[in-house]
DNA sequence: TTCAAAAGTTGAGTGGTTGCACTTTTGAAC
DNA sequence: GTTCAAAAGTGCAACCACTCAACTTTTGAA
C-alpha cells in the first residue's frame, strides 16, 4: 500500500543489513562472543549507526514484536464458545506447534535459552504485553478496563509461557496450568 | 554461635561499610547519579574490592535475600488450616504491613521502583526463589516435587506480589488476586 | 534550485566490570 | 616464635556497551 521513497527503503536495507550480520555472527559463535563493533563492521556501518536502528544488543536478536501483541489480543477476542484461559491455552499450543515445524527456529531458540541476558530481555519485551492482554480480558468479561483480576491473568498467562517451555511434555503442562487458570477464573466470574 | 575469627570479622566490617556508603549515597543523589567508583572511595576501599564482595553495582542494594526464601517457604509450611494459597496471601499482607510501619522501609522502595535497572534486578532475585516454594508447595501436597501445578503456583504467587504492589487498595488486590489462585488450586486438588 | 531534515560518520568519552601482577594481612602449623 | 600459604586488598590497564557533539552527505519536497 504505502509507497516507500528511497530514503526509508535505503534505511530498512541499512538496518537489516545490521539485523542480518547480527543474528549470523550470534548463531556462529554465540550472543557474549560477538562484540557490537564487530557487527558495526560485518554490515558496513558505524558503532553509532548501528545503535541508531536498534537501542541495545539484546534488541538485535528480537526483531518482530508487534504481531505477537495483535495475536495475542485477537486469541481473547474471536475465541468462540471457549473461555479466555483456554483460548489463551490454545493459542500457547498452537504457536509452540507451529514453531516446532521450522527447525531455523530450534537454533534461535536455543539461543536466547542459554544466554542469560538474551532470556531476560526476551521476557522483559514479552510482559510488554501485559497491559494491551489485560485491557482486551478486561472488556471481553465486562469489568473494569483496570480490573486486578484481569491483570493477574493476563500477568499469569504471560508467565505461564515459561514455566510451559521448560518442562518435556508440553501440551500436557499446558493443560495443567491453564487448567489452573481457568477454575480460579471461572470461579467468581461467568466469561 | 559461631565465633568468627579476627579476618572474617574485618571482611564483614569492610563489606558493610561499603553498603554503608552505597546505600547513603544512593539514597541522597540517586542510583544512577552515583558511580561505584564514589562508592569505594566513600568506604575507603578501592573499586576491585568492591566488587570483590559484590557482584555488581545492583546487588550493592539487595542485601538480605536469605531470609525471604525460608520466610516464603514457612509460610506454607505451617500454615494451619488455610490452603496454601491462602497462606501465601497471609504472608503477603502481613509483611507489607510490617514495611508500612518504618517510613525508612517507603524510601528505600521508592528508590527501587524508580529506578528500573533495580527493579529488574530485584524482580530477578525474588523469582530465584520459585524453585524453593515450589518444592515446599509440592511437599506439602503430598505430589512430585517437580509438578508442573506447583511450580506454577509458585510462580504466580511471586508474580502476584508485583501485580497488587501497584494498586492503589493492596488488601483488597490481594484477596482478589489470590482468590483466582486459590480457587484453581482448590479445583482438582485436595490440600 | 534551494533548503532543512534525516542518515550516517568520526572520535572522544563514560561507566560498569574484569584480569593481572603485586603487597599486606592473618590463621595456623611446626 | 617463625614460617608459609591462603585470603584480602590495591593499582592499573583494558574491555565493552552505550552516548554525545560536531560534522558531512543524502534526499524529499517546496
Amino acid at each position: 500500500m504505502t509507497e516507500l521513497g528511497r530514503r526509508e527503503r535505503k534505511k530498512l536495507q541499512t538496518r537489516q543489513s545490521i539485523s542480518d550480520a547480527a543474528t549470523r555472527l550470534f548463531l556462529e559463535r554465540g550472543f557474549d562472543e560477538v562484540g557490537v563493533k564487530e557487527i558495526a563492521d560485518t554490515a558496513d556501518v558505524s558503532v553509532t549507526t548501528l545503535f541508531k536502528h536498534f537501542p541495545s544488543k539484546e534488541a538485535l536478536v528480537f526483531d518482530e514484536d508487534e504481531a505477537q501483541e495483535s495475536a495475542l489480543v485477537a486469541a481473547v477476542r474471536n475465541r468462540g464458545g471457549r473461555s479466555i484461559p483456554m483460548a489463551l491455552r490454545d493459542h500457547f499450543v498452537q504457536a509452540a506447534r507451529g514453531h516446532a515445524d521450522h527447525p531455523q527456529f530450534e537454533i534461535f531458540q536455543r539461543l536466547v535459552v542459554e544466554t542469560p541476558a538474551l532470556r531476560e530481555y526476551g521476557h522483559r519485551m514479552w510482559t510488554r504485553h501485559q497491559d494491551a492482554l489485560a485491557r482486551a480480558i478486561a472488556e471481553e468479561a465486562g469489568v473494569p478496563a483496570d480490573d486486578v483480576r484481569c491483570a493477574a491473568l493476563a500477568r499469569f498467562a504471560l508467565e505461564a509461557r515459561d514455566v510451559i517451555f521448560e518442562r518435556d511434555d508440553r501440551e500436557r503442562a499446558a493443560d495443567e496450568v491453564f487448567g489452573l487458570l481457568e477454575h480460579g477464573w471461572a470461579a467468581d466470574q461467568q466469561t
